[in-house]
DNA sequence: TTGATCTCCATGATTTCCCATGTCATCTCT
DNA sequence: AGAGATGACATGGGAAATCATGGAGATCAA
């Protein structure tokens, strides 16, 4: 049932009015996992701040209802999904893209992502990364520093790419 | 049958004539979940204060319909019905919107949320936060207390979003 | 009349929209 | 094969529209 997956590290730039492309891949993605009824000519995004990280999570139109299913099947009075409402409901915001295939970072998801003004002022670097249902996006900077380089990472991760036996 | 939903938090300002704007985003959901009819030109939300924390809970005229009918579905004469009814619907107000798209906190509203009379002499911060269904109202120093920051939720939030074993 | 409330207007800031440009990769035609 | 056309993508800038907010006058109730 998996479609297409988010993947891939893809570079891009931020302009001084917090606009990025999408990456065309990733776009198309989005596209088709928003439901096309006549209230939005336009795709869109959610991108969640309230989740750990330094970092956006974004999901598609698809994916995000998914994902308050899962909060949903919680006690309504519950300190979980008050919890889980707050990070994914509350700390979210859907974004349209626009015409020319862009988004416009909202300033909570800039502070999440640890921009600076200065950034802002000049611009700066963010990296799309793919994660199969959702990508996360990083600004450069944070993301090489704290990302293991592929070298230390490899040699174990591929070991576990065999299916545990059952 | 998810229309669109209320989402994200949005901190503005109070006047000291009690006028908030609503954020655009939200006020659109308020206008779609008014039905069109010519009792009334401008759309509504409804306001809710006697349902515990120190805000206010706000719905659509449509969302205040679907609570109702929630309510309605518990016996007549049960206490739990009884409660309901103090809290969501004895005490809640239809707010109009204004041809600039803000609203003039009602007192008992703002009773809930704390303001104080310096509060309003100088004018104060409001938070709107997203809830899917309905969008909670709050003074923004009252928000920022007593919400977690994202730190501190993040890394526990994350660990419950596998849906619950029923 | 005196507050209080409602309407309307003004303004600065942001956001949105539209068009232009540069850079690739692909395609077409001789 | 190679020159040039074509099209998709990423990016930049300016003009126009929207948004939040403040204040002045009109209206209403006591």
């Amino acid at each position: 049932m998996v479609t297409e997956a988010f993947k891939g590290e893809i570079y891009l730039k931020v302009d001084s009015k917090a606009r990025v492309s999408i990456p065309a891949a990733m776009r198309r993605i989005l596209d088709a996992g928003d439901p096309a009824d006549d209230s939005h000519t336009r795709s869109r995004v959610v991108m969640v701040y309230g989740a750990g990280g330094s970092y956006a999570q974004c999901f598609s139109i698809r994916g995000a209802q998914k994902l308050y299913e899962t909060i949903a099947a919680h006690p309504e009075d519950s300190e979980k999904r008050d919890g889980l409402e707050l990070a994914y409901v509350a700390r979210s915001s859907d974004v349209e893209i626009d015409d020319d295939g862009r988004i416009v970072l909202p300033p909570r998801i800039r502070l999440r992502m640890g921009v600076t003004p200065e950034d802002m002022a000049k611009g700066f670097n963010a990296v799309f990364v793919g994660k199969l249902d959702r990508f996360e996006l990083w600004k450069a900077e944070t993301y090489d520093a704290e990302t293991p380089d592929l070298a230390s990472i490899s040699p174990s991760i591929r070991r576990h790419l065999t299916p545990p036996k059952p």
